[in-house]
RNA sequence: GCCCGAGUGGCGGAAUUGGUAUACGCGUUCGACUUAAAAUCGAAUGAGAAAACUCAUAUGGGUUCAAGUCCCAUCUCGGGCACCA
């Protein structure tokens, strides 16, 4: 046979794997064999096909996925892993701003890209059970979501500050903007006030952040995901103003320092400093309410000196008496707790360093109150998700306003609520959608039942123009995958009692967002009945970024891409790439991209094939037993223990996604081979071992060797030699190694014997051991002496 | 500032429960094959030493028969949050 030629081996399994789609998840009630497998489901974050098509990261996170599909179905389940693209977003919009390509048009080409290049790396993929966000078959149940959300007030509009992009024309939620910046264009994001639509995630705060302890994710996460909802229990105190009948509610997590409160802070955006200021005060706290809203929050964030003034008015601090002034300051926020502060400046920084700052009193708090003040309260750093955007490219809100501009669901019989055709893409400065443009498309009749008389009538309204933040798309398709062309369904209940919930899911991005926002949608749906389950993840692997060979991100403008395409089709292969991705180090650190180590993980790959193809004139074969039409082997053969080992090592590894050490392992496991001399069952154990990870290669050499991939079993007695070396240390340092039997395992009195008669042990032992330490898993005698 | 991680050869990394530190790969050197090169195969490869050994897992202490692993302190790097009362 010839040498090993990757391109051809990949092309030809690849064409099987289409024409016999072996990837194809089994209906429960379809199962063959009348026994029922075990079932596995896995998916990877779904990606946004962009036009660049597949990045090295897409490689290493769906490779992963890949690797334990194929190892479970290696192993007798029944596996599930789909794919979908998550395709509305602003790429393909501004693509369409820039060119006149209609995203719908441009987003059917990348995908189709996207379908042809996943398609060379392998993978075992359900092609059968492939989505697509901005398909109307897929966002009609996205929109009926919405409406379950909003039936059930978890769908409401409120008018508040909001952060906004000024270049993308679109607000944004709290988790979409890093450091002030937008997260996708990072431009400076500024505040407008604005009304909008809202999920009420916080119902679930609690829920969300108590149920985290419980799951099988990183601890990265999960701390991630408990600061962001960042719970504080404390108390909401009411401080009456000295001048007028009005209240200020603070919150505090020291209602117990009260008796050192010498001042009040109120955020700027405060509703009540109107009441608050006098003639001489006015004009000063206005100009400076209106500086802080002009300010934009980066400047309110690297300008930490503290800024403020005096509003004219004073309150009584309700546990000494004592009349204290009231002040305006923007290091108070209006979206925690009451956007109002009791100032303790004696036990709090930010407080102290105002009152220096402005000459306020600083009192030690020498009297803690008897009786708690106040109503005991609990707050979140967590905001509700602002999901409108006014964007074109987006799941359109299934509302239509009526003359009084009160929202109005549109009629599930009527979904999709589909994106209108336009011929402008842009949004305009009013801060509307595209989607106001289509004018015919706005106008909707709505039936109203007249709450009278009963009767309903048809109404002409106004359809909603803001789109759904794209992160509302991607918080139910875990649950479409079960079940992905129902009609009738957004997902069909008993396949969803079948499948889910997700057991591995992989992905390296979206800690707090999207795999928040889909636990609490889950925990929503939970609640309506519609899902048995109340976590939607039972483990997450989040994998590392690959980067430049120079240790930096790879991207467009530095030039240092390295497109796996062009990897595949330099001549390595698809095995090679795969296999590399899964070598290169622990799953879920970063990795820089070596161009050498690729060439040695082919090289491993090609001493595969030669052990299985090759004459002997590369390959020393065992002289006296190798030959691969024998299935049947003596245990005495001298690879047998090592075939044990390794599969064990393997199964492993794989278990605890170890990827890079099951390769070493099976790297060292060829190289023994191939001095020592191969059996058929040595060559089919490679095959099955290797399939996960090279599964084109490891398929033409289980088929040249007639032998299916079912998952290698492995036996302990193999793995119990007749002779072990024990290793001698003295004082904890290694001074010799026995060979001994197996049988004097159980004997320390016999290994000290022999111990203390080998040469080099006795030069460091001059008196009698004052003791011995026997470890009998790591084959250890530690003799411990006073010298 | 606060909260997490992580520091091991020339490089990526291994050591899973406290028990033989440096597996595997890259690189380098030498050898075989070749007119030659590539490819391939074999050998060596933490530092010092002829060797016995000694010293090495960021730094300094500690616990232990035994520490890369546990404890305390310090330094460096990475990530997250950041005026959240």
């Amino acid at each position: 046979m010839n040498r090993y030629n990757p391109l051809e081996i990949e092309e030809k399994w690849q064409k099987i794997w289409e024409k016999e789609k072996p990837f194809r998840a089994l209906e429960k009630s379809k199962s063959k064999t009348g026994e029922e497998k075990p079932k596995k489901f896995l998916a990877e974050m779904f990606p946004y096909p962009s036009g660049a098509g597949l990045h090295v990261g897409h490689v290493r996170n769906f490779t992963i996925v890949d690797v334990l599909a194929r190892y479970y179905s290696q192993n007798g389940y029944n596996v599930l892993r789909p794919f979908g693209y998550d395709t509305f977003g602003l790429p393909a919009e501004n693509y369409a701003i820039k060119t006149g390509v209609s995203p719908k048009v441009a987003t059917e080409t990348n995908v189709k890209n996207f379908r042809t290049q996943l398609k060379r790396l392998g993978y075992f993929i359900d092609w059968d059970r492939e989505i697509n966000t901005s398909d109307p078959e897929y966002y009609r149940w996205t929109q009926w979501c919405f409406l379950q959300l909003f039936k059930k007030g978890l769908a409401y509009q409120k008018e508040s500050y909001q952060w906004w992009c000024p270049v993308d024309q679109t607000v944004l939620a709290n988790e979409q903007v890093e450091n002030g910046h937008c997260w996708r264009c990072g431009s400076e994001v500024e505040k407008k006030k604005m009304k909008q639509w809202f999920f009420k995630i916080t119902e679930y705060a609690d829920e969300l952040l108590d149920s985290i302890d419980s799951l099988d994710w990183p601890e990265k996460i999960k701390t991630m995901q408990k600061n962001w909802i960042g719970r504080s229990r404390g108390a909401e105190i009411d401080f009456e103003i000295a001048s007028n009948a009005e209240k200020v509610k603070v919150f505090t997590t020291r209602p117990d320092t009260i008796f050192g409160a010498t001042f009040l802070v109120l955020a700027p955006e405060h509703p009540l400093i109107k009441s608050l200021v006098n003639e001489n005060t006015k004009s000063a706290v206005e100009k400076y309410c209106a500086d802080a809203l002009k300010k934009s929050e980066i400047e309110r964030q690297e300008n930490k000196e503290k800024t403020g003034v005096f509003t004219g008015s004073y309150a009584l601090n309700p546990a000494t008496g004592e009349k204290i002034p009231i002040w305006v300051a923007d290091y108070v926020l209006i979206g925690y707790g009451t956007g109002a502060i009791m100032a303790v400046p004696a036990g709090d920084d930010r407080d102290r360093e105002f009152a220096e700052k402005f000459d306020l009193p600083i009192k030690k708090i020498t009297e803690v109150p008897d009786k708690p003040f106040g109503e005991p309260k609990t707050t979140y750093r967590m905001r509700d998700w602002l999901i409108s955007r006014q964007r074109y490219w987006g799941c359109p809100i299934p509302i239509a306003y009526d003359k009084n501009g009160v929202a109005h669901a549109i009629p599930e019989s009527e979904l999709p609520v589909l994106i209108p055709e336009v011929d402008d893409y842009r949004p305009d400065n009013s801060g509307r959608s595209a989607l106001s443009k289509a004018t015919d498309w706005l106008k909707v009749k709505v039936p109203v039942t007249d709450p009278e008389t009963g009767k309903t009538t048809l109404e002409e309204m106004t359809r909603e123009t803001d789109t759904l933040d794209g992160y509302a798309c991607s918080s139910w398709y875990l649950w479409r995958y079960a079940s992905p062309k129902d009609k009738k369904n957004a997902w069909n209940p008993d396949q969803i009692a079948y499948w889910e919930p997700l057991d591995v899911y992989c992905g390296a991005d979206h800690a707090v967002a999207h795999l928040l926002y889909i636990r609490f949608w889950c925990k929503f749906f939970a609640d309506e009945g519609k899902l048995p389950f109340r976590e939607p993840i039972e483990k997450l692997l989040y994998n590392g970024y690959i980067n430049a060979p120079d240790g930096k991100k790879m991207s467009k403008s530095k030039g240092n891409v390295i497109d796996p395409l062009d990897v595949i089709d330099s001549g390595y292969g698809a095995d090679t790439l795969r296999t590399y991705e899964m070598f290169i180090g622990p799953y879920d650190l970063d990795a820089a991209w070596n161009p050498r180590s690729v060439g040695g993980v082919h090289r491993f790959l090609n001493r595969c094939w030669n052990l299985v193809f090759q004459e002997e004139s590369v390959v020393k074969k065992n002289p006296t037993e190798f030959s691969c039409t024998k299935k049947t082997l003596s245990d005495s053969f001298p690879t047998t223990a090592l075939r044990h080992k390794t599969i064990k090592k393997v199964t492993d590894d794989i278990e605890r996604s170890a990827f890079n050490t099951a390769i070493s392992c099976l790297m060292e496991y060829v190289n023994e081979l191939y001095k020592s001399g191969a059996s058929a069952e040595d060559l089919i154990t490679l095959g099955k071992l290797l399939k996960p990870f090279a599964p084109h290669l490891a398929s033409e050499i289980l088929e040249h060797l007639s032998a299916d991939d079912s998952w290698p079993a492995y036996d302990e007695k193999y793995l119990v030699a007749d002779t072990v070396e024990v290793v001698v240390q003295v004082n904890g340092k290694l001074r010799g190694r026995l060979s001994v039997s197996v049988d004097f395992l159980e004997d320390e009195e016999k290994l000290k014997s022999l111990a203390l008669a080998d040469p080099n042990v006795k030069k460091f032992v001059k008196t009698p051991p004052l003791k011995t330490i026997f470890v009998k898993p790591a084959k250890l005698l530690n003799l411990v002496v006073k010298n």
